[in-house]
DNA sequence: ACTAATGTCCTTTTT
DNA sequence: GGACATTAGT
């Protein structure tokens, strides 16, 4: 494609890097430029949509580089790993090899890098295990049950998610738990008392059992940090620059971090953050465009630089997303603008129902693909994962092919997750989660044989001798004196394969001579999580060691199918299925938005608060702007939400496309045999209903 | 006392 | 389809 920036194309190899890096350089527009060679201190890049922010990333460190700062002294922290990674690869293509040694990747990865090597100073050993979301909730319900009211809930007491909830939203918004209580769940204010015991003694068998979520991860570097003395001079001295992207989707706690990180002993700030405050959707999590908007204050003498022109997107999607913004109720007033010309407005397809919407399309990305377009320059993003549900139904039986990102359920899944509690308690065998989960498989044992087999275990110091000594009662024997030999012959394989690439898939085709067997019992049709069963132990021989693939695991899962089918079947052409979260800071030709309806897009659950409206506006934003040629936004006229209660008809177009917005687009309604009507010549209603109705008194 | 089977409600987004 | 509560069955 003419118009895609140089820095993407290969270097020729006998051109010298420097000159490569001056001649990209020319073509960075005058902002980019300032950001770029902006020589210390503070810096806040405020970026709209596709205006160029990653490659403006991208040359600032190629820039640092030249300029002589070491690359292993420069850190780059991004949402997800992938996104260090294309950067980083980005800018060995203007500095060469040498900027592979930027460290670079997302918070919690960062944390987890650093409290492997500094922790054990700390009294935090370096063999701990990460819990993920799930992991952490199941533990919390084991504190619930140990500290939690009495065992007839006379009243209500909040689920093992809320708790969890409620612990996550305390430690990254640094909002005390009295006020979130009060806020948040007043329901629940009157149990105060004992959910902060249960809380604490979650926090008593994370540290009993050296486990750490994904809190803790960034708790504990803060804490280090905060804690001041040598190591955190140490840990602070470790970088000369620092650099976030996205940083409209950072919170409170990362900011600390951030704090901790740079300008320690009155040296300058050499912080660089980048984001957009009108693409900020991960409050959920915590995040805040308070540290965007403090920045400034944050961080004296800050510079600010504002990126406003738009390289991705046609002027006339721009005029549609800029129109959806226009009406946000607050942030940096900004109108993204493009040099270019041309391109079809934004198509607003109005369906009869959803199986209407889904053949659309299917249809139209085959004519698309027809056209010369290939699937990987089309996607499809959708508010929520179930969303998609009919039209993969659809892809399939049409045989396109396609891949899913986001609501990534493989390692949510049951069966997967037993796996891995297998290898989870080689790896460490105090973890009690994963126990029970185990226990409870065998059949013959239920929750008391578990219960009284963790304690039997627990009394002995959580040695090999322990569980195959314990005593089950008649009905558990067999399922004892078969799960202790697996046991026994998984710490066989490891003494064997230590070390060896390939020993953690060993482990799992052990595990399944036991497993698949239960599988097969519990299942009526277990043949699709088998197959899963053989990506994982693929996934898994790819890793040099058990505890780098659970860290890994926890820590950064792989994206799929599409992680592993890039060694094994080479670039398959696939369409994406995205959530819009998913689908940040990526672009695609063609991009499909269904379910624009008010129910949806907003999500009904979203509007509880206008804060919570506000970020689905922002959603809506997101999704629009990810289309560079061609957007097409459709909805269905029925369609019903089945809510426990009462249904609700999702029969409204998302309110994000008031008449303002919907002037701007084309408007498509389909017909009977699924032709697209197109009506060309939009007019403003020509009479003025209202005016007449007024008019008669 | 314990496990297995049945019934009921709910289903956002992610490191 | 899954998590949780309840009930049936051993």
């Amino acid at each position: 494609m003419s118009d895609l920036p140089r820095i993407y194309q290969p270097k020729p190899r006998d051109v010298a890097a420097s000159t490569d890096l001056e001649r990209d350089f020319a073509g960075l527009n005058v902002e980019q430029q300032r950001a770029v060679v902006h020589p210390g201190g503070p810096l806040l890049i405020v970026a709209g949509a596709g205006t160029g922010k990653t490659r403006t990333l991208v040359h600032r460190v190629a820039h640092l580089i030249e300029g002589g700062v070491a690359p292993e002294r420069i850190l780059l922290l991004t949402f997800t790993r992938r996104a260090a990674q294309e950067m980083l690869s980005r800018a060995e293509r203007l500095v060469g090899a040498a900027s592979a040694r930027v460290h670079g990747g997302t918070f919690h990865g960062t944390a987890n890098r650093l409290l492997r090597r500094y922790g054990p100073s700390a009294g935090l050993p370096s063999d701990f295990t990460i819990l993920d979301q799930a992991d952490a909730e199941d533990l919390m319900q084991f504190a619930r049950a140990a500290a939690g009211p009495g065992k007839p809930h006379e009243k209500r007491f909040p689920k093992k998610e809320t708790l969890h909830w409620l612990y996550s939203r305390h430690v990254n918004t640094e909002i005390p738990l009295e006020t979130l209580l009060g806020d948040e769940l007043p329901a629940f204010v009157e149990h105060e008392p004992a959910i902060r015991a249960v809380l604490r003694e979650y926090t008593r068998r994370k540290a009993e059992r050296n486990l750490l979520d994904y809190d803790d991860l960034l708790l504990s570097w803060a804490m280090l940090l905060e804690r001041g003395g040598e190591l955190a001079d140490r840990m602070a001295a470790l970088y000369d620059h620092v650099l976030v992207d996205e940083y409209q989707d950072t919170n409170a706690l990362q900011a600390r971090i951030l704090r901790g990180m740079v300008g320690r002993g009155g040296a300058p700030a050499n912080l660089t953050v980048v984001g957009d405050d009108a693409q900020s959707i991960y409050s959920f999590r915590g995040a805040t465009v308070r540290n965007i908007l403090d920045f400034p204050r944050d961080f004296g003498g800050a510079t600010l630089v504002a990126l406003e022109q738009n390289y991705r997107s046609t002027p006339a999607i721009l005029d549609v997303s800029n129109a959806v913004m226009a009406k946000a109720s607050e942030g940096f007033r900004k109108a993204l603008w493009t040099s270019r010309t041309g391109g079809e407005r934004p198509w607003l397809v109005t369906a009869r129902d959803e199986p209407q919407q889904t053949r659309f399309i299917a249809d139209r990305i085959l004519e698309l693909y027809e056209e010369g377009i290939a699937l990987s320059g089309m996607a499809v993003l959708v508010r929520a994962g179930f969303m998609s549900a009919d039209l993969e139904i659809e892809l399939q039986r049409r045989g396109i092919p396609f891949d899913k990102w986001g609501g990534l359920k493989f390692l949510e899944a049951a069966h997967v997750k037993d796996v891995l509690a297998f290898l989870r308690i080689l790896e460490n065998p105090r973890d009690e989660v994963s126990w029970y989960r185990i226990l409870l498989l065998m059949p013959g044992i239920g929750e008391a044989t578990a219960r009284s087999a963790v304690e039997a275990m627990s009394a002995g110091a959580w040695a090999p001798a322990a569980f195959r000594h314990f005593a089950p009662p008649a009905r558990a024997q067999a399922a004892h004196r078969a799960l202790a030999a697996l046991l026994d012959s998984l710490r066989e394989t490891v003494a064997v394969g230590d070390g060896v690439g390939g020993a953690v898939g060993l482990e799992i085709a052990r595990v399944r001579t036991l497993y698949d067997e239960l599988l097969r019992e519990k299942y009526d049709r277990p043949e699709a999580r088998l197959a899963d069963l053989d990506q994982l132990q693929t996934i898994a021989s790819g890793y040099p060691d058990r505890a780098s693939f659970l860290t890994a695991i926890a820590l950064e899962p792989p994206q799929a199918t599409q992680d592993l089918a890039q060694g094994e079947d080479g670039p398959d052409d696939a369409l994406v299925i995205s959530t819009i979260h998913s689908a940040k800071g990526r672009e695609w030709d063609v991009v499909f938005m269904p379910w624009a309806v008010d129910g949806y897009l907003p999500l009904a659950r979203s509007l509880a608060t206008p804060e919570g409206a506000e970020e689905e506006r922002r959603l809506c934003y997101v999704a629009l702007t990810r289309a560079r040629h061609q957007l097409y936004v459709t909805y269905p006229l029925n369609a019903y939400a089945t809510r426990r209660g009462a249904d609700y008809s999702l029969d409204q177009v998302s309110r994000y496309l008031d008449r303002d917005v919907r002037e701007l687009m084309l408007r498509v309604a389909l017909g009977d045999d699924d032709r697209p009507a197109r009506d060309d010549a939009p007019v403003r209603a020509p009479i003025d209903l209202r005016a007449l109705l007024g008019g008669r008194f």
